[in-house]
DNA sequence: TTTGTTTATACGCTAAAGCGTATATAAATG
DNA sequence: CATTTATATACGCTTTAGCGTATAAACAAA
């Protein structure tokens, strides 16, 4: 499953995770790549609120990684609803 | 066009005001469902690094989008590029 | 035009993000 | 086990997001 539907920190931080193991990096890796402290990666990965869009972006990008924005959908929707 | 890609804090906010529009809203409307300033909402469009995941995802949510995570592509890439 | 609406910008304030640095936990590995 | 590696957390500091409030500038409509 490669593509993930995130409507909350929490979610893209989680997604970040995952894509962050795949790739075989740690937190220091991304924060050297990304010129970010390992403890800024961490908080972004448990979905701290208040972490800032130059953040999520420099990770998306030493990631490979990129956003997709879309009206909600019913299927998305369900699946979001499965978490609960 | 209703999918977007956004590699950028400018890309996304950009998506978010067109979205914006499609839906007849003004960011004083979007200030009100959200519990934000307008003033917040022209950031956030106007592609403000700084601004912080808790308000993108909260205007997210107002105007019935969603977020999906995913590898870059090389199809992807070409469609960015054309933008500049 | 003139008026009304919408968006951008300004000021002072409070809260907090990210910084460098350091350490405490946790997880993996020998 | 012991030891390394990885992640979470802490402290003091500087910078800044978002706040309320207000106004300026841009845009639309009469």
């Amino acid at each position: 499953m490669t593509e993930q539907i995130a409507r909350t920190p929490k979610q893209i931080g989680a997604a970040v995770r995952r894509r962050r193991r795949a790739l075989g990096m740690n937190q220091k890796g991304v924060g050297t790549k990304t010129q970010l402290r390992q403890a800024t990666i961490s908080g972004l990965e448990a979905g701290e609120a208040g972490t800032q869009l130059r953040t999520l972006f420099s990770v998306l990008t030493a990631l490979n990684l990129e956003l997709v924005i879309r009206p909600r959908t019913q299927a998305s929707t369900d699946k979001i609803e499965e978490i609960f």
